[in-house]
DNA sequence: AACTATTTATAAGA
DNA sequence: TTCTTATAAATAGTT
């Protein structure tokens, strides 16, 4: 229907493409509305073009929705999406299930069943118990373990501390063996500092920094404060 | 287009309808079809009849689904479809984590927990091992009550039968008094019996059942079976 | 369902 | 794009 007949293959020209496109979507529209008009019908005509813009006509008084939702029950339910939810919703419920079985299972270890007999077997019951005292055990260890780890890593950290204190003192007193006129009295270390100047105001304040050096440790270098708020007696 | 023009409006004849339908559907079908070869297009078209049969064209080596999905994407994800959607797989999610983090409890009261610090702090142990201790303690609490009601159970029936069995003696007793001639010797209870027949053929079956009665009692009347599978012996 | 006179859609050109 | 127009296609009414 044209100046010539047209054979139906993809039209290889982008821009005769797109005008064709162009002007067929609308005789299909077209077309479309005259069919909804004429014969009372309900049609949803959506498409895409080749670079994906969107187009869709839909009889007058309705939504796409409604026709997809009518689509959907009409092939019977079986549709892809709607097992897809099916299959969902028994996960789901599965999921539910499994979850009240834990905490069922939590709630008798914590002790709190029921006491009536429907809810475990003196049997089960038994065997729970067991099953506790074993756990308790591993417990026990693990807590053990921690401990001794602890302990362990407090003692390095004394001696490596301790060390440290015996080389500084040492280094001191040599220092002081070679320069006697650095002896500090317990006053006066201000004077002493100033009048000094040039020369040993780099040992004055190793000396000085020396003095505080333990409580500086603790301060910068032991965020863990192993004994501050665990509880270590055994239990 | 045809013998003569018509005015684009309801068609009140139903069988002029029906066929107008038909014919106008399969033009609007082909031309679609035309438009996705001529033009790679991607076409979805369904229509619905006045009497709701229902016929679909898709552009070929599509889904309608496919289709839908892209127009629901396309006007934004808006949708109530896609949102319920998104809900189920968020509520999917928490549930599985939920349920990691109860086995995660589970693991550690059963004392498989990891023996890495990470896992769980001293403190956590600590708290972990009493809560373990307490639960225990009820489980115990538990385990006795079912002892104590089986064992009452058990002597009530017991009492109950023995009481039986001295009512039974003492009848037997009485009618023995009435009717001296009827006291049965170790031996020789067939000939008695038969000798006897008439009058006493009554009293005669019920002694010998009542030989049997504890017997009978055991078998029919006491399914628990109390001491046959159960493992009383305190933890 | 087939036919056909007529209307409608549209390919190509401007 | 839009308009034009020659021609192909669709289809209303009829059989």
């Amino acid at each position: 229907m044209g100046r010539g007949k047209i054979e139906i293959k993809l039209i290889e020209n982008p821009t005769n493409r797109q005008v064709t496109y162009s002007k067929r979507r609308n005789g299909i529209f077209k077309k479309a509305h005259e069919l909804s008009v004429l014969c009372d019908a309900k049609v949803s005509l959506i498409m895409f073009s080749k670079n994906n813009k969107m187009h869709e006509y839909i009889s007058p008084g309705l939504s796409t929705k409604k026709i997809i939702d009518q689509y959907q029950k009409t092939l019977g339910d079986i549709d892809l999406w709607h097992s897809h939810y099916e299959k969902m919703l028994e996960n789901l419920k599965k999921l539910k299930d499994i979850n009240n079985k834990l905490r069922r299972q939590i709630r008798n270890r914590i002790g709190e069943g029921s006491l009536d007999m429907d809810d475990m077997s003196f049997q089960q019951l038994r065997t729970l118990e067991e099953d506790m005292v074993s756990a308790i055990a591993k417990i026990r260890e693990r807590k053990f373990h921690v401990i001794r780890t602890r302990t362990e890593t407090c003692r390095k950290k004394v001696r490596s501390l301790e060390q440290m204190n015996g080389n500084l003192l040492l280094e001191l007193k040599e220092k002081c063996v070679i320069h006697p006129q650095f002896i500090l009295h317990d006053e006066g270390e201000q004077e002493s500092a100033v009048a000094l100047a040039n020369g040993a105001s780099n040992l004055y304040a190793f000396c000085h920094h020396h003095t505080h050096l333990n409580h500086h440790l603790h301060n910068h270098h032991a965020p863990p404060e192993p004994f501050k708020n665990d509880d270590l007696r055994l239990a």
